[in-house]
DNA sequence: TCTGGGGTCCTAGGACCC
DNA sequence: TCTGGGGTCCTAGGACCC
């Protein structure tokens, strides 16, 4: 049987900031994006803060609203990837079998007994086992290799207290699946550890949760379920097979599966994870807009950022995704709830990791999707997406966000660099520049149709959620 | 005052090539 | 006049996660 733990940490940048600063221990305290307080969420709540109903995704305003004293505190994303280092490192002691999840969450698999890590695995949980004093052998009534991961796992929230701060707690589950331990890890918090070892103890759990507190249903999934008349688990489990396949397709098996505590999903060590497969960035204006200058500023920013991060990795990439939200039209919407108009699209073109060639193809795309373009483009006989859009005239409807994404991505090679003078000339400027913006901070030197842009912030975005980190 | 920003995976259908 | 089938690439759209 599979031995699975799932690490989470909790209010995790919340509680960064509160081991960094002293002074903000044991008060509320709320992490934001950045400077910005409109149109921004909090990326963290601290316990306390929890305690007067903050939420992390909450809204600054309501926050506040809620728990007028919250102490509101900048993220800082380098601070929260040097502490998953720290962490992560922590854990590497008791097995290679490491999963990396998110900044804050991960998986890990004791004593794998197949494949090529075995040996260090066994050596790893052995040396746990000498480092925590505990002998192996467990008490009667107990799977062996749960009640040693118990231990184990106690021993991890010790030495994490101890080796990054006491500050700084994790809530773990244990179960001899992903899907079971992650459930298990979310049962308790903060600081928590639960086991669930076996079917029995699997059918209680889930009699008594959400169908939304397992991992893989959301809000439109638990939806389409009651829509079936299915509202728990126990319901669920009753579905025949075929009728969930015929609803969900292939994802019928999946909740079938999940009503029963199955999870065949491997878990997918970091050395073995492949490279990211998109890089991408949006940005919510904090008016809205629907002036082309303010708009192109902000895209070519975006393409800047998005193509200075695939020059970090050494990759290019040839697929272009553009989408944009329009703004919230309260009035006109609100009866038929949360609904955001917008619109996207991907075109392929050629590798590349050129901010500019990225840009020009974005604003291709923008120029044929957004509907107040495309009544141009209907006047004029031009090129038009939507033949909507068309009839419609246009839409007045300003723009609240944009954003741009590149995929189909591949590793640089220098046989890929091209030869033509032109293009190397172009390589050597994107080098430099890079070289003086690593040293001196993001858009030091940028483009000059940039320099008026004080739209986007300067730091990147402290939530980004990094999956890969070099251990 | 009115939901941020970073990702992943899956499916379906069409175009195109051999 | 007119078409089989496999493979691959591309795009759109939906759903989920932290």
């Amino acid at each position: 049987m599979k031995v699975i733990l799932h690490i989470d940490f909790n209010s995790y940048f919340a509680t960064v900031e509160q081991q960094a600063n002293p002074r903000l221990r044991g008060k509320p305290v709320g992490v934001t994006g950045g400077d910005r307080l409109k149109r921004t969420v909090l990326g963290a709540a601290s316990v306390e803060a929890k305690r007067f109903g903050v939420k992390t995704g909450m809204q600054i305003w309501e926050a506040r609203k809620l728990c007028p004293q919250i102490i509101l505190v900048p993220g800082d994303s380098d601070k929260y990837l040097e502490t998953t280092k720290r962490f992560l490192g922590i854990l590497k002691d008791y097995t290679p079998y490491l999963e990396v999840f998110s900044i804050d969450e991960c998986f890990l698999e004791l004593y794998k007994t197949r494949g090529p890590a075995s040996q260090v695995s066994r050596r790893a949980s052995s040396l746990a086992f000498a480092r925590c004093g505990y002998a192996p052998g467990p008490p009667p009534g107990c799977h062996p290799s749960f009640c040693d991961a118990e231990q184990i796992a106690l021993y991890i929230k010790q030495r994490i207290k101890a080796e990054i701060g006491e500050w700084i707690t994790c809530s773990i589950g244990i179960s001899y699946n992903k899907l079971m331990a992650k459930l298990a890890g979310s049962l308790q918090k903060p600081d928590g550890l639960v086991v669930i070892a076996n079917q029995e103890e699997t059918m209680k759990v889930l009699d008594q949760i959400a169908l939304d507190e397992i991992c893989g249903i959301g809000p439109r999934i638990k939806k389409r379920l009651n829509n079936l008349g299915i509202f728990d688990f126990k319901t669920l489990r009753k579905a025949p097979l075929e009728a969930l396949l015929a609803s969900f397709k292939s994802y019928g098996q999946t909740l079938y599966n999940m009503a029963r505590g199955i999870d065949h999903s491997p878990l997918i060590p970091f050395y073995e994870k492949g490279e990211v497969k998109s890089i991408g960035h949006r940005h919510t204006i904090d008016h809205d807009t629907n002036q082309e200058a303010e708009i192109k500023q902000i895209l070519l920013k975006l393409s800047e950022m998005v193509a200075a991060r695939l020059r970090a990795k050494n990759l290019v990439g040839k697929t272009i995704h553009l989408w944009y939200r329009e703004a919230f039209n309260l009035a006109s919407h609100s009866s038929s709830g949360n609904v955001f108009f917008g619109d996207g699209m991907q075109n392929t073109i050629h590798y590349t990791h050129d901010g500019l060639e990225i840009f020009q193809a974005a604003w291709k795309i923008f120029h044929l999707i957004w509907p107040a373009r495309n009544a141009t483009a209907c006047e004029t006989g031009g090129p038009a997406r939507n033949a909507t859009a068309c009839k419609a005239g246009g839409n007045k409807n300003k723009i609240r966000m944009v954003g741009l994404s590149v995929s189909s991505l591949k590793p640089v090679l220098p046989q890929n660099l091209s030869l033509l003078p032109e293009t190397a000339k172009q390589e050597k400027i994107i080098k430099t520049l890079d070289k003086v913006n690593d040293k001196f901070g993001e858009f030091t030197l940028q483009r000059g149709i940039l320099l008026d842009s004080t739209v986007i912030r300067r730091k990147p975005n402290p939530f980004l959620s990094e999956r890969r980190f070099k251990l």
